[in-house]
DNA sequence: TTTCAAAACTAATAAGTGTTAGTTTTGCCA
DNA sequence: TGGCAAAACTAACACTTATTAGTTTTGAAA
């Protein structure tokens, strides 16, 4: 049949990447089956395994770059010379934009991670943890400089990390509600329970 | 083999029904089969049948079993002679303790309902949106007596929510923080994120 | 002890899984 | 136009899946 077309800032493997996230999300990783991807692509599911490794890969290489960015953007905010509340704000805002922007990377990243084959999954674990707990301690240096109230720094961090996790559930209400306002929203909500 | 023991308020279909739980739980409704099911109940696969109509048929019970429990929950929460804030503390820490103490239900409700074939799944979404709806009004109606900021009430309702649900994460660091606690730091940060 | 339904068993089916091997086609560069 | 690697193809493998059919075992009531 025709060749999967280059585009032109992309490999194939790049290419097969974005419809394996279409497909992951759409039909989860376990029922996603490499014949799906291969119809999606318009050619027969051995082919694939000429820019491939394995269906697996994919998985990886999905959930792997999220959790960098997550990682990355940290690290800026944290190099910040501001207020704690200032910097909490950064990363709430950040993580409601990369949900509306790159959705269904961040769907299957959040969903999908179980699959992954060791040693991948715990190390993708073991990173979410860590970025987690780097949270936390940011909590707790506003909780310190009095800037939040003596919440349990977990739980605010927790509530925090789920809210804008549940815009997932949120995409068919776009129509009636703009990225600005759910942004504002949220910031208001979250933020405003936590400051003094 | 042995035969599948009936406990004393339990028919045979209720304890298959609670292993099915644990194991959608841990393997997820695809990757677990009524193989891994059958051997959870020391029995081999084929005899699960003469107790269930099919796989499908325990994600169904499992599912609407917790959406008839929120739901149930709202309607006597609606009744009440009470202000909207303590309505809205009353569903908040209902969602905690039923995360709490249904834990396993919980979380496979909210994970495989994805996996529930027609017209089940059309139908869970549809309560789901007639429940998520039921809160908008309340939030509205707080809003309306000046009780409430005047947030978006899908934002705030959507917050609520998705914080609740990320009690999921939180299991791991039961040892270090008690069910208390959890549950007055997510009622203040939520709540008086709300609160005028 | 006989009876009989409930509930276990074995065997089998048809479909779907990721992946490999080996072969043919494609399409660019010389 | 001839050569050659990239990338498609077909065929096949070794499993696993949910489920059905048909048969045997079990265990309580008569």
């Amino acid at each position: 049949m025709a060749r999967i077309t280059v585009g032109k800032n992309s490999s194939k493997k790049e290419m097969i990447l974005r419809q394996a996230v279409i497909l992951f999300k759409t039909r989860g990783f376990s029922k996603a089956s490499m014949r799906h991807l291969a119809e999606a692509m318009g050619v027969e599911a051995p082919s694939l395994y000429n820019h491939i490794g394995s269906k697996d890969e994919l998985l990886q290489d999905i959930c792997f770059k999220i959790a960098a960015e997550y990682t990355g953007q940290l690290n800026e905010v944290e190099a910040l010379d501001e207020t704690v509340s200032y910097k909490v704000e950064q990363v709430i805002r950040f993580h409601i934009r990369k949900m509306l922007h790159s959705y269904d990377e961040v769907f299957v990243a959040n969903h999908e991670w179980r699959h992954l084959p060791e040693p991948y999954h715990t190390d993708f674990l073991q990173q979410r943890r860590c970025y987690e707990q780097r949270l936390v301690a940011l909590i707790e240096l506003g909780i310190a400089a009095q800037q939040f109230k003596p919440i349990n720094p977990y739980v605010a961090v927790l509530t925090l990390l789920s809210a804008v996790r549940g815009l997932e559930f949120w995409n068919r209400h776009k129509k009636n509600i703009t990225a600005a306002e759910i942004e504002a929203g949220m910031v208001q909500q979250l933020l405003n329970g936590l400051i003094q």
